[in-house]
DNA sequence: CTTTTTATGTGGACATAGTCAACTAAATTG
DNA sequence: CAATTTAGTTGACTATGTCCACATAAAAAG
């Protein structure tokens, strides 16, 4: 019951982490895609193609704003939507090739930014800190 | 360089706590201070009397959005500022005894969403995963 | 087999959060 | 004391998030 400490650390983690790469953004952001773009792709390069609802899921966010970041990532050409042939409701969404590019671009820079954030760690640690947020975020 | 998923992870965690939170704020949020002001009146409560300036960089925001979430929680008696006696420019932020209580509420709530959310973690790994946290932001 | 009921995604209107540059007033420097 | 820096404010803007109503398709119920 006294973890309140918690929350204030992951904002702070985030904040650093979003001005760091705002900083570094002309080298990476060439569709300018944005945070929120951003953790779309790198979402998706995690799960593949995946149906919008799995994908608002898995993010927490709202299906109408993934709705409209997917249009704009679909107009820049960095994901795709299929219609599911099983269900006609679903369209499935996934990364094209440039897309590809893009998410490794991006992973580059947040790799280094989180290496920078996370020096005072060593390996195991680093491990270790994965590891715990993974498990409890089942 | 593949600690990329932490980033995912944190986010769907920092979101996780924003819904949970959201679906209770009527049992806490009488205020009505949101997300951010109650990021604000937590870090008070951590940081005491502090200048702005020095607010505005532990939450890693904008010196603009704190002047006016400050405003706002000042109208709502939650904060005061006081000028400085050393320096005629700077405003010393501090919690009133109403945002202390608001603050009490809102550490209730968010303690035990937190504690949902670390469900699967055990005492001694809450314990470690804070102690990361804490150490690689210094 | 047809009527509900539920699930998927979209669109509009709005609220909150974050950004950037210009500005005032008070310190500091030299 | 002039020039520069620092603390905080304001305005205008963009990005993100929320809520609700809707269209369509599937599934469940009768």
């Amino acid at each position: 019951m006294a973890d309140i400490e918690l929350a204030l650390l992951f904002d702070r983690f985030m904040r650093k982490i979003h001005f760091a790469l705002q900083a570094k953004a002309h080298e990476f952001d060439r569709e300018d895609v944005g945070p929120l773009g951003g953790i779309v792709l790198l979402t998706l390069e995690e799960l593949g193609c995946v149906r919008m609802q799995d994908l608002t899921d898995r993010m927490a966010r709202d299906k109408s704003q993934m709705t409209r970041t997917i249009r704009s990532l679909e107009t820049k050409g960095l994901v795709k939507r299929d219609a599911s042939s099983m269900d006609a409701r679903v369209s499935m969404v996934s990364l094209t090739q440039e897309g590809d590019g893009v998410v490794e671009d991006l992973k580059h820079v947040l790799g280094e930014t989180i290496d920078e954030l996370l020096a005072r760690l060593d390996e195991p640690e680093k491990q270790m800190l994965k590891g715990l947020l993974n498990n409890a975020l089942g």
